[in-house]
DNA sequence: TTTATACATCGCAATATTACGATAATAAAT
DNA sequence: ATTTATTATCGTAATATTGCGATGTATAAA
């Protein structure tokens, strides 16, 4: 036990599930809006924007990688990364087709 | 170590942060849809529909009232989940802002 | 070549989540 | 009153996540 049986859901539900996942932490979303806001490419400004130590930070930073999200590009010795505009489209639209369904008024409640 | 440092981090970074890990599992996504689908109330028609434990199956309908996207009134000796529309509406909304922001394409990627 | 800087990865401890059997609580049916 | 059906809750084992120090790697600077 203590293990997700993602064999008895569909393909749909498992990859939505893996996606909001990924979001679903603090430090994964404040880097999302810092990288958002800043309109530009970071390296780790992030260690010290927000107060985690460079070892966690690079481990949120390569679970976004891993949905592609983000991507980063070598610059000199320091790493850029930045939104992939292809993916945060989709993963939007994903999101969107499971949220902007009708939901209708049940009789119960 | 091990605990997530929610201090650090906005209200709204851990508020959307918690609702991302609401629907973080599969099972609820289902859950989700199936009562959307059903467009009526269900009670654990669940637990033979998914493959999981009653008590599987009523924590994670505990987790989904928590963050009020559902409602449960007693109807007879079953309960009778639905959808709760303005908190659905609240929490489509609240995702929209996060994802409906502009993405301006970056300089280095 | 040595040193410094920026990241990534490993290994581990603390904590959280998932799943389920057992049991309690409640209401309908007998 | 007893039994049955439906759900909630408790306790616990298995697994996953979070965070960080230590260490490895690659590039730039000296």
């Amino acid at each position: 036990m203590g293990l997700t049986k993602s064999e008895i859901f569909t393909d749909e539900q498992n990859r939505l599930a893996s996606l909001f996942k990924v979001l679903a932490h603090p430090a994964r979303v404040a880097i999302l809006q810092y990288i958002i806001n800043q309109k530009a490419c970071i390296c780790n400004d992030l260690v010290e924007e927000l107060g985690l130590a460079q070892a966690t930070i690079s481990q949120h930073l390569k679970e976004l990688k891993n949905i592609g999200i983000i991507q980063g590009t070598i610059e000199g010795k320091s790493v850029c990364y930045c939104i992939d505009e292809n993916v945060w489209k989709k993963i939007q639209t994903d999101f969107n087709t499971f949220f902007n369904q009708e939901v209708k008024v049940n009789k119960c409640c």
